[in-house]
DNA sequence: CTATCTTGTTCGTTTATCGAACTAAATCGC
DNA sequence: GCGATTTAGTTCGATAAACGAACAAGATAG
């Protein structure tokens, strides 16, 4: 029950019926491939030949292809739809304050090349560099298709629509205009997102990101309400709420890293005290094994002394060292706390949880459940479901690349 | 940028555009009334045309009507365009631990007749009871209109789509059936939902509850992303993104009343600690001007005794009385600290603050806009505008209005 | 009284769905 | 081996919507 609003609505013109039936059929495709056009006139209760005109027409545009003939127990044998990845490409970026990651991959979310260089901290620098690498990317693998656009995810945040960076701390940016620079120096369309929003809209449009090497391409996770839980450095969240990622009205939505959990915890980089984010992030959890429950600006520095990460934390954990384990297990009383707060506020269907911390899921999860438990209201929302997203799988990179993927499958506004 | 559901999508028909275009001229017309075919024709961008189909449409089901001649410098006079109200009816009904409201209203919102009796703690009995005052209110007022619904709001967690009230602590309700059970004592479509989310869904479509006697009418507030925070006997929200509420998954998004705000604050009556309920909700207030941080279970008790209301507090905090400028001090810094948790979380354009407690907004918003901008990451959000709405416009009731008004002007779901 | 301007209607054109008829290609029964 | 049956995909006329131009209805200005 969605109101109309009367002052930036989207009337429906002759085209509209088209363009709505059209995305439609093409997310089925992408949902059900390989699928014939018959499958798809009963799944979309129409006619068969408004199928035929539909896919004329995206078969015309590229979009989808015909591949092999299917086979049935009776009858004429159909001819089966894929929708088009394979030549399709994407240039990912992940700047983060440890190091930029540039990946090459398919609309599918299929990796074709990967680089990794440190952060240039000046944006002009940071964007010169890239430019050089993109160029230099796109014309080794120029066989393999034709580039489609650029997603590049950052920690902090940003005005999707205009493209600018308000505010990354952990690059010390302010107000730099990221889109523009780097679509002049490219020439591509460029889209820049927060990292866990990408995150979020990851896993809407390319599912969780299992499949290494062949990436499933097809999919996306059938849930249209979920919170995607990014802990490292920071501790961000991605929101959707009816298959849709909640921006907010100054683009700020999704900072439950820093609610307070606790009225005198550790001081945060955002001025506050007692933040999620003070007590659950790699450097509180790193602090905590090390004996203490600081502030991350002098955590960095303790850590940097010591030279211990949360992945030593972690492997210690399951070496069996009980005081790694005990500060894992405090981490996650505070994260259970601020995920049963996003229980109660938004009910999501799920929750996925990223970053390196996910690891030690077995020390983690029961602490979780716990404090969901305790909170929840119905029993429905206690037992919320809890998704683990290892690092490993790059699950910024894949935010990046469903950057450039969703608006082309994203169903046409209307109303 | 939303994705498309491929299990539960709704396909553009023949008659789809016309429906779109119907709605967002239906709409056009409320919010702009007294308005000429010839300026609809303009905003929608269409050929008048189009227009003068669309409103004969309309005309004919009675949805507008036509007024007097507009004015104009030069040429033909423009016949100008109402939506109608008077002659549409609705029963409002607004369930609490203390007492039922049943009022009669038009579409508008206008008020035509307003019962009010001890709520009866038997469902049966209450619907019974119920039945009779619907039937008697429509025989007394029929030639003022024909009732087009019934709405209801109730306060704890209810399954909107099947009418079901999953859980009412307050009521001692637990999954009843309400909708069928009024539906067929009364002969009319019900509409059931929770308090809070109904408070925010009459914000959307009748916007601020001032105009008493006439009743805007037209309008619901352009905000699209805002949050209703209700304080009354509990602590409930209403949360709108995009000119939607959201329902959760489990249908119990909002409950940002139980959200922690101590670790080791009163109880509260969902069995957790140092909800923000617990801090914050009338009860509290009460105890805590009594001297008391007390649980609800027993500060129920203790003010019974007692014989304070909040507004006793309320009005002693205005005659001067410090230690009750003192308690609604320190129930606006609690609050405070739940709303910066909304800020942080949904980043919404406006906070609108319901209750009895808004009668004491000058003690109230200073210390709420501390503890907000004591957290915001942004400036834009520590300025997020909070705005009171007093017990006394009936937001409850005009909630309740709403459900059955919403449906008929809301945008037809398309993809 | 006429030129001009604005509103509202009418009607032929275009573009979409809808549905039935048709062709293509496979299996089944005999 | 061959027609009956079944399923896939295409074609084409009917219908419903937006679109756009022409036109009638009022109003004002000079």
């Amino acid at each position: 029950m969605r109101k109309i609003d009367t002052r930036d609505f989207r009337r429906a013109t002759r085209s509209t019926s088209r363009q709505v039936n059209r995305q439609i059929l093409l997310n089925l495709v992408r949902e059900h491939q390989p699928i014939s056009r018959a499958d798809l006139a009963r799944r979309m209760t129409v006619g068969r030949g408004v199928v035929t005109t539909l896919v004329k027409e995206l078969l015309e545009e590229g979009a989808v292809y015909e591949g092999a003939l299917g086979d049935l127990p009776r009858g004429r044998r159909p001819m089966m739809l894929h929708v088009a990845t394979r030549d399709r490409l994407v240039v990912a970026i992940d700047v983060r304050f440890s190091r930029t990651d540039v990946l090459l991959s398919d609309f599918g979310g299929k990796q074709i090349a990967l680089e990794r260089f440190g952060t240039r901290f000046g944006p002009d620098e940071l964007l010169d560099e890239l430019a050089i690498r993109v160029r230099r990317l796109l014309r080794t693998h120029a066989a393999e298709g034709r580039c489609e656009g650029i997603g590049m995810v950052i920690p902090g945040m940003v005005d999707r629509a205009s493209g600018r960076v308000l505010n990354a701390p952990q690059l010390g940016w302010r107000d730099v205009q990221v889109r523009a620079g780097l679509a002049e120096r490219t020439g591509l369309p460029v889209h820049v997102e927060n990292a866990p929003a990408a995150c979020a809209l990851a896993h809407i449009w390319l599912g969780p990101g299992e499949g290494e090497g062949e990436g499933r391409g097809n999919g996306g996770s059938g849930v249209r309400d979920f919170v995607y839980v990014s802990v490292s450095d920071g501790v961000g969240t991605g929101v959707v709420v009816n298959g849709e990622v909640v921006r907010g009205h100054g683009h700020t939505a999704g900072e439950f890293g820093h609610i307070p959990i606790s009225s005198d915890g550790p001081h945060c980089l955002c001025g506050a005290q007692g933040c999620l984010e003070a007590h659950t992030s790699n450097l509180a959890t790193v602090a905590r094994y090390l004996g203490h429950e600081l502030s991350p600006a002098i955590a960095r520095e303790l850590l940097q002394r010591s030279g211990v990460t949360v992945d030593d934390v972690i492997r210690h954990a399951g070496g069996g060292d009980e005081r790694a384990r005990a500060a894992l297990a405090e981490t996650g009383r505070y994260l259970g706390i601020g995920l049963s707060m996003i229980v109660q506020a938004l009910n999501p269907a799920q929750i996925f949880v990223g970053g390196e911390i996910t690891g030690a899921w077995d020390v983690l999860e029961p602490a979780l459940r716990a404090e969901i438990a305790r909170r929840a209201l119905t029993r429905r929302a206690a037992e919320t479901p809890l998704v683990p997203e290892p690092a490993g799988s790059l699950p910024r990179l894949r935010g990046a690349i469903a950057l450039v993927a969703a608006p082309v499958y994203a169903a046409p506004q209307v109303g």
